[in-house]
RNA sequence: GUGGGUGUGGCGCAGUUGGCUAGCGCGUCAGAUUGUGGCUCUGAAGGCCGAGGGUUCGAGUCCCUUUACCCACC
């Protein structure tokens, strides 16, 4: 069994499913937690990020090679042993660094150099090297490798980059059949989805949805957005491509987004998700409610005895006032960091888990109404 | 008491042989950040240049007086 995808329950183009992997269940639409290098930034545990509902767990290609070796976490039996973490876990390709570190690298038909962003040293990364190196880190569903050009590039630019990235995804998958038929590999169950990219031109990306759903993957990434488009255009991009993607397979969008990005989102289909903000804006003292995002950095909540949000649930809020966060987030105090990373990763998984409830009873679009409604509004409070 | 040094936004400092709306770093306040370099970026507020007098078309810059602090010596 490499894979079990069931649709659980569907309404109007949002779906949920229940998807059991040789490394757990997974119940989607669902938010994967970013650890880029095995760990989510801000000192939070792998015991913490069950508390707080994480299912998935992410971590990146690029980032682990480099440091601190895909080899050595071989010999540790896999990122999941390495880490202590006994849930999915699901690897990012290393191809959006293509895109990010585009300062240090050279594309060419066999694949990428790049210069370290540790040391400088020259690093080459191409399909094949990307697929040994999730093989190595044994993750429940790896990703192709891909280019991620400019959502805005011109289109001749973007049409070469969607050709390079299908011939790139079909390496993928030979080489993954191969690593997963090794004798000595970490998980031979390895599952890997593609990616449709094509920026905001519509003809293409469902060009590229077409031919690459013909070639059975594992599971489908909408990539390439919210790279500097606008919400208009990634939600007309998603109606466009979503419905040329497999019904009866998971479909992602990649690195979003904002907690209304991500029900857009589900609104056209997809089930994974997965974005920087929560921790990176935790680390910011930028924090999420229903009433929209505080910056606990505001001089207004320095005699704030309240908690981040009234009813939260999550370690920071059941403990602490905004006053004491803020103190700590002045101070730079590690505590203030981790204390937000973990109210924003619980409200992300939270909301999942209240879109997932609304799915299979039938009311997400009140849900996604009102949720627009209460985040547009924004805080009223006087103090 | 004698000699020397220093007083410029909250803190630390630049300010050329006197020249136009007095700068910089940090801090403060606010805003950005979408398959993560605990980073970075953007904007704003805040100063009668210790005090008083003088020279000059013009003084943070020169002169006199005074005051506060620091160092050395007695």
């Amino acid at each position: 069994m490499k894979m079990k995808y069931t649709i659980v329950a569907e309404d109007g183009r949002a779906k949920s499913a229940h998807i059991e992997t040789v490394h757990g269940e997974i119940e989607t639409p669902v938010f994967m937690n970013v650890g880029t290098v095995g760990a989510i930034k801000g000192a939070v545990s792998t015991a913490d990020l069950k508390e707080i509902g994480c299912q998935v767990e992410l971590s990146n290609t690029y980032h682990l090679h480099v440091r601190t070796g895909d080899k050595l976490i071989k010999e540790f039996g896999g990122l999941r042993a390495f880490m202590n973490w006994d849930r999915p876990v699901l690897t990012d390709s290393g191809g959006f660094q293509v895109f990010s570190l585009a300062s240090l690298r050279k594309i060419k038909e066999e694949g990428v150099s790049f210069s370290s962003h540790i040391d400088g040293h020259k690093i080459f990364m191409g399909p094949e090297e990307s697929m040994q190196i999730q093989s190595n880190l044994g993750s429940t569903i790896a990703m192709a490798f891909d280019e991620c050009p400019p959502a805005l590039a011109e289109r001749k630019y973007i049409e070469q980059s969607v050709a390079r990235t299908e011939r790139w995804l079909a390496r993928c998958k030979t080489e993954m059949a191969r690593l997963n038929s090794l004798e000595d590999t970490v998980n031979p169950d390895q599952l890997l989805f593609g990616i449709n990219q094509g920026g905001i031109l519509e003809d293409v990306r469902i060009a590229n949805a077409e031919k690459i759903s013909e070639m059975d993957l594992d599971g489908y990434a909408v990539g390439g957005l919210a790279v500097g488009e606008s919400h208009e255009e990634m939600y007309a991009t998603l109606d466009a491509v979503v419905p040329h993607l497999p019904k009866a397979k998971p479909t992602y969008l990649m690195g979003v987004g904002t907690p209304l990005n991500i029900i857009e989102g589900v609104a056209r289909g997809i089930d994974f998700f997965d974005c920087v903000y929560p921790s990176r804006n935790g680390r910011h003292g930028h924090v999420y409610t229903k009433m929209g995002k505080l910056n606990l950095f505001n001089k207004k909540y320095e005699l704030d005895h309240k908690p981040i949000e009234e009813g939260c649930l999550c370690p920071a809020c059941r403990d602490y006032s905004r006053a004491y966060i803020r103190h700590l987030l002045k101070a730079g105090e590690m505590l203030g960091m981790r204390l937000c990373t973990l109210h924003n990763l619980y409200f992300y998984n939270k909301m999942m888990e209240d879109i997932r409830t609304s799915i299979r009873n039938g009311s997400f679009e009140t849900y996604r109404r009102e949720m627009h409604e209460s985040m547009e509004a924004g805080e009223h409070e006087t103090k």
